[in-house]
DNA sequence: TTGTATGCGTTATCAC
DNA sequence: GTGATAACGCATACAA
């Protein structure tokens, strides 16, 4: 009972024409056709139910219509953010959009990438697990547009960017301007570079302003596993718990994300502090959920939507050569202010 | 510049062995080889950087090795945590997934799925944009799997659902027992179809409790558009104004979602109820954000990830034929107690 | 143990 | 207007 899927020939058979007859009209292609051969055609079609099989064209053209999306996590919201900004440039086009997840896993990626460039993709948007990625233009040959976020490539590699470090500043001014001198900083593991990159910004701007430095207001949690955004809020609780208990208590907390920061806002007022009150608490991405909390988070947003669309425009670009050079862009964080600070 | 991709037959003629022979070293596959025709072909293969071409190998066993996903938006924290499910246990087998989108349209799906079967997939989960299905197994021929998801679509096609109705009357039953006699009903656009079945089940309730069913306390959004999430918190907002403002409120709203019940539960709190001393509030979906609200969310998990992970395991059993009946599961939902209620 | 030749479904070049 | 036929890259039956 497993039906054969018709192919080409087989329309051709049932009406009587050659394969190269139907391939014309299939395709629309500018070339004389009599109105009776179209017509038997589409009957054929229709009747057989034929659908083209894309591999055989691919495989002629030596080129596919597919453009992939690599990330490390489809269910951490930063990132379905991220693929948000990139489809919607993206679903205009004839190009078709593969999205795949590496699972935070270095050789997961490197295979997924894999197999994307052998099943011929035109292009690739690509924000690696971590900052080493020299592999990566090695393995994508230059005739395949590539996009690098968050990451640089290298190579014929175009780079969209956040500007990390400018945010951790952000973040400390705005707390500076509201009269904070003692502040901690809070986060998951700095093996996710643009965390790294946040708390550079954050000493740099603290040092600029004389403040200091206490080893005891640094909180990176050092393992890393568990379900993506459970586990942020898990570490935001858990180091909330931490300052509470301090001594000498920061009067305001930066989170390095905005998921680290509504763990961290929930566990102090569990605990009885006001925020903003006794404590205020900033986070970073403007995600959906900084506007669910209570009070609603302050955040510094680092335009992740603008980003992808960004991507998916030089990718674009870049495929129809229009754009040879690699071009870097950086996209300028934005302060959000709301009641948490 | 351009390099061409080197083919098998580049391999072959750079250490002067034949395709066959190369393309048994490539493959692994059991065949007697000489050590040193294996030795040559690795390093030409290293030398030329070498990266199969999958159209080719596809094209000739009329099969590729690939499943699709199809959902109706990837930014609706519904459906990541859905897909979530459903690659935790992929990810583990040699499939490669294609995750796809249908824009929450039903003419792009239907193309999203064409494209998706022209590519030769070998199965296919869908999560289908609204209750409209008969033309999906008319698409999909038998010999490509297919497991439906919320949504039942005939033909060859497995399903995997939750029950929405038994969902919407536990809400109902819970919030009888907490002595509420008085309860609304708040939700988006019913053209979802689990929304509708939670309002069915909802309403099922009442009428088993002879509780009225006043119109007033009836809220469904009716225009549909903007950005899947924030909208849906935008809805909860704007009934929670309207609620609020009614001379004789309900005691307790059942919201579609938890993200219409996350704008809700703003809302009333910034109108100056309490929760759940005032005005009671619940959800569905259990998503990671009922857990970031103030209070926390009450909600009725209906088992997304146990679902995304059922429909995984019945499309591998399918691809590998050890399930030739169509099969049923729909998984029983359950009451998550939080302080909202 | 290795090589030759064929075909997978499609498109394009040529001849008719 | 239409129809043979040769690619595209790969895997394999068969020959050597």
């Amino acid at each position: 009972m497993e039906q054969r899927k018709p192919t080409m020939n087989d329309v051709a058979k049932r009406c009587g024409l050659s394969v190269a007859t139907v391939s014309r009209i299939i395709n629309n292609v500018d070339y004389p056709v009599s109105d009776e051969a179209r017509a038997k055609v589409q009957q054929a079609v229709r009747e057989l139910q034929y659908n083209p099989n894309m591999l055989g064209r691919y495989l002629k053209f030596n080129q596919s219509n597919e453009v992939g999306i690599l990330i490390p996590h489809i269910s951490n919201y930063y990132y379905t953010e991220l693929v948000s900004g990139i489809n919607d440039s993206l679903m205009h086009t004839s190009y078709n959009v593969l999205l795949c997840d590496s699972y935070r896993n270095p050789q997961y990626e490197k295979n997924q990438l894999q197999y994307l460039l052998q099943k011929q993709i035109k292009g690739v948007i690509l924000s690696t697990v971590n900052a080493e990625t020299d592999w990566v233009c090695r393995l994508v040959p230059t005739s395949v547009s590539l996009v690098g976020i968050d990451q640089r490539l290298g190579g014929h590699a175009h780079f969209v960017g956040m500007d990390a470090e400018k945010a951790g500043e952000m973040a400390v001014r705005h707390l500076y301007e509201r009269g904070h001198r003692k502040i901690a900083f809070a986060s998951a593991p700095l093996g996710i570079p643009r965390y790294a990159g946040r708390l550079d910004g954050f000493v740099k701007q603290m040092r600029a302003y004389d403040l200091p430095l206490l080893p005891a207001y640094f909180r990176v949690a050092d393992i890393d596993r568990g379900r993506e955004n459970l586990y942020e809020i898990s570490i935001g609780r858990r180091i909330a718990g931490n300052i509470a208990r301090m001594d000498d208590p920061p009067t305001a907390v930066v989170c390095a994300s905005d998921m680290v920061a509504a763990g961290m806002l929930q566990e102090l007022q569990a605990l009885g502090l006001r925020v903003p009150q006794d404590m205020a608490v900033m986070g970073f991405d403007n995600l959906t959920v900084s506007q669910l909390t209570t009070p609603t988070l302050t955040t510094v947003d680092p335009g992740v939507r603008e980003v992808g669309a960004k991507a998916a425009e030089l990718l674009l670009a870049d495929m129809n050569k229009t754009a040879p050079e690699p071009v870097e862009w950086i996209c300028a964080p934005r302060l959000i202010e709301r009641q948490s600070t």
